[in-house]
RNA sequence: GCUCAUGUAGCUCAGUCGGUAGAGCACAUCCUUGGUAAGGAUGAGGUCGGCGGUUCAAAUCCGCCCAUGAGCUCCA
């Protein structure tokens, strides 16, 4: 006699064991119909789990979050099972959700083609449409071998041995096919309505390169056609936004092949680079950060005294030079700690917050690299701060006070705060974790932010935060770090003298607010679809003239501007003015200033913005004001342009 | 690094069955001096990613290499 509650506190009696679908349908007839699965006491299930005693419901429909992955779920056996009907000879694996979709790995003698894809779509929409029943049954471990065994899936077999235990294994049949599967599943493949193949890739079974490659086939799935529509949007979104896209087009710069992974910047991109650079050195010095330069080709035997070489070697560019091996610098911290070194330092000169813009290259794999988001060559806005350990929680504090205000300047205001705590192997003991733990826990604390944490995450030699923004279309990107490291400074022999005149070894805190210019520029680039605040555009101000009457009124209009320190160019082509007008709105210049004889009789200009507004006819110094402002407000609000 | 795909003019792309390449934009010259997103004419520009092979003949077919893209792996 279950007594069922519902969510909003309501029960249901029954005189015997019912099903999740014979609720629904007790409820109503629209809800039994849109039910895809229950969660009886905070566990899911499918429709047709019985319940005998008394428990919580609620039904879930495609309405959940749930109910989506389930579907999405669902939608993987439904791509398995045409893939079977189509190429019976293709074994199956396994098929996840992922984000936003799901895929299925299978193991066939050849890679699937698109036009496979089409096809596979195709019969899995007739799959779907058949509306067959997915029913739940559970198996022995024996029974359950021999039955895959029979089927030739011997990749079904080795999951099942891997399987601990000897827990009940369930199992989903749809018509003919049949998947070993933890559930739940749909009630019926007619629930799968908006679904498409995007790509087919390589996989390695149980993701170890070192075992057999197998083909993965990912697709989305979604609720309704709705749903699904506005998912292939967002992606043209975020393919229109694509920085190698739009910095060909906006000539910011270029790769090629004879430099894999490293960028030539071109004049727009650099200067864009260096109103970014020049920004984060006057910050950094607001701040109380002292900037240095150090070697980018060093020694083997610093390397190998830091740990690098051992730990990194196969990322290391090196070279050689009188039989003595180098290393290009993959990283700033142990010529830091070099300089450090120098002289003798005093607990009171610590804390000492020694920043580079330091030029780093790692080899990375060459599958690896992608425009300026993943590079070979470049530059990190890095900094070791040294100091005591009693200073931790302090200097963290500080730094995410800066970090707020340099996210906030390139308008980003939804930042992931994420703490990684104590991996296995570590340096250290338990008792200074602690500590240093606890001192980033409590700085996070007082910034009010809300974080998750990351037990085991941590670096062997310290504890870490990362911060994350978030762009404008919702992709994270990591950006920032700091990281305690209780080993290097001592490996590297660092010290300072304590006020008891003892010498003892400083902690190091690493941290970078942007990470790496190139990919932060990347970032930029996509955050805004090149359309940049002022204040980074690489030309802000386009004067141009009407005829040649105005030739020399527009040259002493933009060399005005220039003097007071604003990227103008003087537009003086024999050509009409709405071309002009076009090819610098393309050019995403924020202000367009058109003269012709009437301005150059008035001394003013007529501005016209990107965006096609006409902020009518102004004095220059009436535009120098205005150009000021918007520049001095950075990305901090929508600009008027 | 692995799998698959791609690589043709500065850019975006077309090029059928193997018969030594084409468009639009950009560029150059000339005409046009035009008031808020493309004025017109003419012209120049490519040993088709590289190397090798098959063939009377290769952008096209085959092999190797390089780069790029997607995914996998990696990201101390």
């Amino acid at each position: 006699m279950p007594v069922i509650t519902l969510p909003d506190g309501s029960h249901r009696r029954f005189s015997q064991p019912v099903t999740v679908h014979d609720v629904a349908a007790d409820i109503g007839a629209g809800l039994a119909k849109a039910a895809i699965a229950g969660r009886v006491d905070g566990t899911l299930v499918d429709t047709s789990y019985e319940i005998a005693d008394d428990a919580e419901l609620a039904i879930v429909t495609e309405r959940d979050e749930d109910g989506l992955e389930i579907i999405r779920h669902s939608t993987a056996h439904l791509l398995a099972m045409a893939v079977k009907d189509l190429f019976p000879t293709a074994q199956v694996t396994i098929g996840p959700v992922v984000d936003e979709g799901f895929y299925y790995d299978f193991k066939y003698d050849r890679a699937f083609t698109t036009e496979d894809l089409e096809r596979i779509e195709q019969r899995m929409t007739e799959l779907a449409k058949e509306d067959y029943t997915v029913t739940r049954s559970e198996l022995s471990r024996e029974e359950a071998v021999r039955l895959f065994d029979e089927m030739g899936e011997e990749y079904k077999v080795r999951i099942i041995e891997d399987i601990p235990g000897d827990e009940k294994l369930s199992f989903y049949r749809q018509g003919d096919f049949i998947d070993l599967c933890r559930g739940p599943h749909v009630p019926n493949t007619g629930k799968l309505k908006a679904f498409k193949l995007t790509k087919v890739a390589g996989a390695y079974w149980r993701g170890d390169t070192d075992n057999e490659q197998l083909q993965r086939v990912y697709g989305t799935a979604w609720a309704n056609k709705k749903d699904l529509k506005a998912y292939l949007r967002r992606l043209e979104e975020a393919e229109k936004r694509d920085h190698r896209k739009i910095g060909k087009k906006m000539n910011l710069f270029h790769m090629q092949e004879e430099a894999p992974g490293m960028v030539f910047w071109h004049p727009n991109g650099w200067s864009l680079y260096q109103e970014v650079e020049q920004y984060m050195r006057a910050m950094q010095r607001k701040h109380g950060y002292q900037e240095i330069r150090t070697p980018q080709v060093v020694s083997r035997t610093l390397w190998e005294r830091s740990g690098h070489w051992d730990k990194f070697g196969d990322d290391m560019f090196t070279t050689e030079s009188e039989k003595h091996d180098f290393a290009i610098k993959p990283m700033n911290c142990p010529c830091h700690i070099q300089v450090f070194n120098q002289g003798l330092t005093s607990y009171k000169d610590l804390p000492l917050r020694l920043a580079e813009f330091g030029s780093c290259h790692r080899n990375e794999a060459s599958g690896a690299l992608h425009g300026l988001m993943r590079v070979r060559g470049f530059t990190q806005d890095d900094a070791h701060i040294f100091c005591e350990e009693s200073s931790i929680q302090s200097e963290v504090s500080a730094f995410i006070d800066m970090l707020h205000e340099v996210y906030a300047d390139f308008g980003f205001n939804r930042i992931q705060y994420k703490l990684s705590t104590r991996p296995e192997k570590r340096v250290g003991s338990d008792e200074i974790w602690d500590k240093a733990e606890a001192a980033l826990e409590e700085a996070l604390n007082r910034q009010g932010v809300e974080w998750d944490l990351l037990p085991g995450e941590g670096a062997f030699y310290g504890p870490k935060v990362e911060f994350s923004l978030q762009d404008c279309i919702g992709r994270v990107w990591q950006c920032g770090t700091i990281q305690v490291d209780f080993s290097m400074p001592g490996r590297l022999g660092a010290q300072y003298v304590a006020d008891d005149s003892e010498r003892r070894t400083p902690v190091m805190l690493h941290r970078a607010v942007l990470g790496s210019f190139e990919r932060f520029i990347g970032i930029l680039i996509e955050e805004y679809e090149g359309i940049f605040p002022t204040w980074l555009a690489p030309t802000q101000v386009a004067v141009m003239s009407i005829t040649d009457n105005q030739r020399d009124y527009c040259a002493d209009v933009a060399k005005s501007l220039e003097k007071s320190g604003f990227r103008v160019n003087a537009d003086l082509r024999n050509e009409k003015i709405g071309f002009k007008i076009r090819e610098h709105t393309i050019d995403r210049v924020p202000y367009l200033l058109v003269v012709g004889d009437k301005e150059v009789e008035n001394g003013t200009v007529a501005v016209r913005t990107r965006k096609g507004e006409d902020l009518g006819t102004l004095s220059l110094d009436d535009f120098r004001r205005m150009l000021s402002e918007d520049v001095a407000r950075k990305g901090r609000t929508e600009t008027e342009n």
